[in-house]
DNA sequence: TATTGTTATACTCTATAACTATA
DNA sequence: TATAGTTATAGAGTATAACAATA
């Protein structure tokens, strides 16, 4: 199936990079619906999955690990201790430094954000086909490898 | 060495939804800067392209076709008018109105636009092949078409 | 009363810079 | 002096509400 006359109006709008623009600004929108329920933003979920991969690192570290500057990492923070999904253990040996510790109930948000990313990947993909589904990420997942930025 | 617990902890970071919107976010930027020189930002190029394919629209027309309200529209109108991209033609049958119409310049501007976005688009898809970059786009196309805000 | 365009305002997100307490 | 964490603050982006002119 050729569009090729369809619309020369439109290149701008059919270039890769303005679909994956858009496409990923709705999957954000609606991944923060789907997650408010459980009090957490997307924003949480990057951090969640980064203590997870790195436990007991320090706020720093997790900040640099996500490209997330200090004092933006902190609040971010602030907001799963308060909702209980980590502790700041201090550092005995660098009283500077918290290790940041993932609790059981951090690790089953976890396990629900993630449970909802499945789900909201279903819906994104319902208009492909199966195969589709996995050349789609794969080739994505090609992209993400080659950037700069993960 | 290889980590059980790691592709697990990855499976969020491994839907489609996070990879688009990471990479969308990436795109956007990168986009931005290569406008830069135009004075042009990202969503300028969406409403020029807006603008084109709706000769002599009203503004508040414009801001339904982009999903912008009507606060937000009137600024970016002024940013382009200021360039002299568009012109703000005031409508003699009602008085209220303004039809918005391009200049040659604004007509110039999308054109380079344009060039930028696809001389992107060779950038952000130089990993994959010649044949992946089509499967990609017409992925992405499918999604497009299916999503609720295109 | 409703509608077009506009301004005022508020809220989020993000980043820079300054500050503290340790090292 | 340098570093971990924190706070203050300012800048974009975006949305809601109020408003003026006109229909």
């Amino acid at each position: 199936m050729y569009y090729s006359t369809m619309k020369q109006a439109s290149h701008l709008t059919n270039t890769a990079g303005y679909m994956l623009s858009k496409l990923g600004q709705a999957a954000t929108e609606e991944f923060a619906e789907r997650l408010r329920p459980l009090g957490l933003r997307p924003r949480h979920c990057g951090l969640l999955a980064a203590i997870r991969g790195m436990p007991m690192a320090s706020q720093l570290a997790l900040g640099q690990a996500l490209n997330v500057v200090p004092s933006a990492i902190v609040p971010m923070i602030d907001d799963l201790e308060a909702l209980g999904a980590i502790n700041r253990v201090p550092d005995e040996a660098d009283r500077r430094r918290y290790a940041i510790q993932l609790t059981p109930k951090g690790a089953a948000l976890l396990q629900q954000a993630m449970a909802i990313a499945l789900k909201l990947d279903d819906v994104i993909l319902a208009s492909l086909e199966k195969d589709e589904r996995d050349t789609l990420r794969r080739l994505l997942d090609k992209l993400s490898s080659r950037s700069p930025q993960g």
